[in-house]
DNA sequence: AATTCGGGGAC
DNA sequence: GTCCCAGAATT
């Protein structure tokens, strides 16, 4: 037997006997798909399945997820991250509903057009949905081809996603597509981990890696670039059940999510009167009849910017929404909470800090 | 071709 | 601390 039809084989057989129990692996629905797909892009299945469930249950079809409002998107997907998936999410979903009838394109080439949705998605929508026969190459996928064929190029560059590409359509058996891409990943997350277990592993016969010992090594990416510091300085102006927030509109992070009045600066701030007359700049605001009290600190690490986050409470009077300009308006607490979408770190402070100011 | 977009979990 | 996750869009 061929070596590529054996690992084809093995593959399925163990995927068949391991398999995890997932919603959208019992539907063919190719709206359920599509969610679980974008919801799942660099995110773990144990992280991406309760936004999967409370988006079907709010949204159960393509037409009402094209009729959702923005904020009513980046609410569900709160505390997930990346959150331009959200807001393609939407665009994708009224695109399909107004311009495709509500149908979504059959084919991986036309379903790469579409926004939100790149290589792997476009495979995985037609192959699962579709029966397409198209190899699907996401990060679990170049783990275990890299190490069973001991591939050393270096997955992040062009080439290496052209020969990793080339090899997965290589291998995918005709007739078994959808079944055998499912398997290619599960097998890449639950066996052949960044750390695996190779003793316990079907593929240690035709494993290159495992056979001449360069599992640690492979796959091999370049390193990433080093992380840089932001001092991210909040007013958090809380006033009789209302507070200041602001909505973030610039190609930024958190881009379309709502914060409190930020003060960026280039390094940390010991001193809030520096904060208060930078913000009294920015926003055209008047604090200075303004208490302001010690600040709670956080350190925000995410994967290319380390955020050092002061949120400085200040006590007194918020002024009318009339009179406040500069994009800066008061809400209410509970409203807030309910409605408008928040980086987590914001949201964990407020879970903090409501005891005390309902107590007060 | 390189950079940017989050948040969480494993180690 | 580092690396990675059912990647895609932008520069």
């Amino acid at each position: 037997m061929p070596i590529n039809s054996l690992f084809t084989a093995q593959i399925i057989d163990w995927y068949r006997s391991n398999k995890r129990d997932l919603p959208w692996r019992e539907t063919q629905d190719p709206y359920k798909i599509w969610l679980s797909e974008i919801i799942l892009q660099q995110t773990r299945v144990e992280q991406g399945l309760p936004y999967y469930e409370r988006f079907l249950k709010a949204f159960p079809n393509l037409r009402d997820l094209a009729n959702a409002s923005e904020e009513q998107v980046l609410k569900l997907w709160q505390g997930l991250g990346y959150y331009s998936r959200g807001r393609n999410l939407l665009q994708t979903a009224k695109q399909v509903s107004t311009h495709f009838n509500g149908k979504f394109p059959e084919t991986a080439e036309k379903l790469q057009q579409l926004t939100g949705i790149g290589p792997y998605t476009a495979r995985a929508i037609a192959s699962f949905a579709f029966n397409e026969e198209v190899a699907v190459v996401d990060g679990n996928v170049y783990r275990v081809l890299a190490r069973v064929f001991g591939i050393f190029t270096e997955i992040n560059s062009s080439a290496g996603k052209r020969e990793f590409q080339e090899l997965a359509d290589a291998l995918l058996p005709p007739e078994n597509a959808s079944e055998f891409n499912q398997a290619l990943m599960e097998f890449g997350a639950l066996q052949c981990t960044p750390r695996p277990d190779c003793h316990s592993c079907p593929l240690l016969g035709i494993c290159i890696a495992a056979d001449r010992d360069l599992v640690s090594q492979l796959p091999v990416k370049s390193k990433s670039k080093p992380k840089r510091d932001r001092h991210f300085n909040y007013l958090f102006y809380y006033d009789s059940g209302k507070i200041l927030l602001r909505k973030r509109t610039h190609k930024d992070i958190w881009k379309n999510l709502y914060e409190f009045p930020l003060v960026e600066q280039v390094r940390a701030t010991e001193d809030p009167c520096s904060v208060v007359a930078e913000a009294e700049v920015l926003y055209d605001l008047d604090l200075k009849a303004l208490e302001v009290l010690d600040p709670h600190a956080y350190k925000h690490i995410l994967s290319h910017q380390i955020i050092h986050i002061r949120i400085w409470p200040m006590r007194g009077p918020i002024p009318p929404n009339e009179s406040l300009k500069s994009g800066i308006f008061a809400i209410n607490l509970e409203e807030l909470e309910k409605q408008y979408p928040v980086p987590v770190i914001l949201h964990r402070f407020l879970e903090h800090i409501k005891p005390y100011l309902v107590s007060k």
